[in-house]
DNA sequence: GTTGAAAGCGCCCTCTGCTGGCATAGA
DNA sequence: ATCTATGCCAGCAGAGGGCGCTTTCAAC
């Protein structure tokens, strides 16, 4: 068993133990001795001060384990260090973490809580002991969350009780939980993981050491071997392989079996290794995320600080990494874009850029949408499209329709109208259009439509009220506005040299051009000064009709339809051409700055035009 | 063990094109 | 006054740019 040490890392980064996987038979009784000698190493005062010479928030102890030299072929142990961690109580409740249980036992409230990928820790409530805190790394693939509930951690506790007064204690975990519950969590614990128990060993070199070693292996190391969990089976078949070839020749591969990593070095392995294990020792003390390397943790330090050590010589733009600076200046100064499609000229800063390109040649859309037939090429389009799944858009584009909607351009038949929609957009093309009488040619078939029309003669927009039809439904609105709508203002257009109207502005700008002789402007003013006292009042009361009209048209709308009768408004199925109010509240809006001058809606469509 | 470069993932933004509803210029 | 064809606008989607941050890995 290799030397552990503990120091505590500058510039209150924190680090928490660490898991190494250790072959049974590699951990020998000298080599337990020598762990429990290298604990013996760590007086209190020394854990005192390692504790204590850190961040006030949360001082820590830093240790290795370094893997033992194994022999393959065995069931393995695996080492869980524990370590009491002074996480002060403002702290542990400033943190955003989920709680995983919550017991009274012995009046003392134990509360497990995950605070990030691989750490945990067990408070104990009233009773004031070192173990007050627990912080436990354990690596989620060979114990999943699940498996580390109370059960073991009762079995932590008891350990703890025990060690206190033997520093070298051995207790089976199935022991350890049959003092809390016999029998029916054992067996469901067993059960769910569908592995052996595992057989616990603690080794705590002294009684106030706020240190304890857990040495987990199963009972039945074949049986291990045979149902491993998924990432322990990955680490112990790497593990395996690189066993096997460092008994081979002089000049040694070591091949990951996990992946297709090879390398020469022993060192480059272990280190590759590392990345199929949660191994990430470094803590972040602001946010309890995890890292790797001091390095990795400095920069993402370095996000919550601001600092941007990176500057742009070019630009005001600084950055976290180097790697952000370059790509800035390829973006910004250099336009290098070294990734190039090879089925067109476009070319890249970044290669998931080319990869997302990639997609708009070959069709590909991974990104699935959940609520309807929609997918993305991206992940940014579908969370955007996710946006029009509000309750107003489903009913207009993703209602179920019993009816057959049927495609314009194929046989094609659908039931989902934005399914159609998509399907349509197939057959796009530049004005693909093209009538069979005539050469008129256009992009959208509604055009078509209505074109052919004129070579029909069909009108297929009657008016309800005196039964004229119409080729063009905006025909039929701007009829029944003009001739069955009593509260219809229409859009004026006054000179501002006069202020005669005109219903157009062409017509209105026609006028202006000419106006101006003293024969225009006197007649003009003339009838505006005489007639301005009265126009006021008769506006007023069409204002105040106006204004009843509206509030009719909006309860009419809201099936009120005896409010729209007494408003003398039309019942809504009247209105031809799916006339809303909405367009008669813009209008109202639109002239309402000329009734203000004084112009009634009579004297408006006397005026116009003349 | 540390470092820096490169790669990767994710997010947000803008620009552009298409479509349907509606308005309107010109005949 | 009416009709035809087209323009404007808003909503949506496709494509790509730019950056924040993390992970991986070779070199030292």
């Amino acid at each position: 068993m290799a030397a552990t040490e503990i120091s505590v890392l500058s510039e209150q980064f924190t680090k928490i133990k660490e898991l190494e996987l250790m072959p049974e038979k590699g951990l020998k009784e000298e080599e337990k001795d020598e762990v429990c000698r290298e604990k013996d190493h760590q007086s209190p005062s020394e854990l005192e001060a390692a504790c204590t010479s850190g961040a006030p928030q949360d001082s820590v102890l830093e240790e290795e384990v370094e893997p033992v030299p194994a022999t393959s072929e065995e069931s393995e142990k695996h080492i869980l260090t524990l370590q009491t961690v002074h996480f002060t109580s403002e702290a542990v409740e400033l943190q955003d973490m989920s709680l995983l249980s919550i017991q009274q036992q012995d009046g003392v409230q134990v509360v497990v809580q995950q605070a990030g990928p691989g750490l945990l820790w067990l408070e104990e409530g009233p009773r004031q002991s070192l173990q007050q805190y627990v912080a436990i790394s354990i690596q989620q693939e060979l114990y999943s969350l699940q498996e580390m509930e109370m059960l073991q951690f009762h079995a932590v506790e008891e350990n703890v009780m025990v060690a206190s007064e033997d520093s070298k204690l051995a207790v089976s975990l199935a022991e350890s939980a049959g003092l809390i519950k016999e029998g029916q969590e054992k067996n469901q614990l067993a059960e769910r993981t569908k592995e052996p128990l595992s057989f616990v060993e603690t080794m705590s070199g002294d009684e106030r050491s706020d240190e304890i070693v857990l040495t987990i292996s199963n009972l039945n190391g074949e049986e291990q071997e045979d149902q491993p969990t998924a990432g322990q089976a990955d680490v112990e078949k790497a593990k395996s392989t690189k066993n096997q070839r460092k008994t081979k020749g002089a000049k040694r591969t070591f091949h990951c079996d996990v992946c297709m990593f090879t390398s020469s070095r022993m060192s480059s392995f272990n280190r590759h290794m590392k990345t199929h294990t949660n191994e990430k020792p470094h803590l972040c003390h602001l946010c309890l995320k995890t890292f790797r390397t001091v390095t990795l943790l400095r920069n993402h330090v370095n996000t919550h600080t601001g600092t941007r050590p990176y500057k742009c010589n070019d630009c005001n733009m600084a950055f976290v990494t180097s790697g952000e600076l370059v790509r800035h200046r390829r973006y910004k100064h250099t336009h290098e874009k070294p990734f190039k499609c090879s089925m067109c000229k476009y070319a890249s800063v970044e290669a998931s850029k080319l990869k997302r390109h990639v997609r708009s040649h070959t069709g590909e859309r991974p990104f699935q949408c959940c609520q309807c037939s929609y997918a993305s090429r991206d992940t940014y389009k579908l969370k955007r499209h996710m946006r029009t799944h509000s309750g107003v858009h489903m009913r207009n584009l993703h209602a179920y329709s019993a009816a057959e909607l049927k495609c314009r351009y194929c046989s094609a038949v659908f039931h989902e109208r934005y399914a159609l929609i998509q399907h349509q957009k197939t057959h796009k093309n530049e004005k693909r259009f093209k009538c069979e009488h005539c050469s008129y040619a256009c992009k959208q078939e509604r055009h078509m439509t209505a074109h052919i029309r004129t070579h029909t003669g069909e009108k297929p927009f009657t008016c309800l009220s005196c039964n004229k039809c119409f080729r063009q439904k905006q025909l039929l609105n701007v009829h029944f506005r003009k001739y069955h709508d009593a509260n219809f203002i229409p859009t004026v257009y006054r000179c501002c040299k006069c202020g005669k109207g005109f219903s157009r502005w062409s017509n209105m700008h026609r006028h202006s051009e000419k106006c101006g002789s003293g024969e225009a402007k006197s007649a003009a003013s003339g009838k505006g000064r005489r007639t301005r006292k009265r126009k006021q009042t008769i506006l007023r009361e069409a204002m105040k009709g106006q204004k009843e009209a509206a509030k009719g048209w909006k309860e009419a709308a809201n099936g009120d339809e005896a409010a729209a009768e007494e408003a003398s408004i039309p019942k809504r199925e009247q209105f031809p051409g799916e006339m809303l109010p909405g367009a008669c509240g813009e209008t109202t809006a639109r002239v309402k700055e000329d009734v203000d001058e004084g112009v009634t809606c009579e004297m408006l469509l006397n005026m116009m035009d003349k």
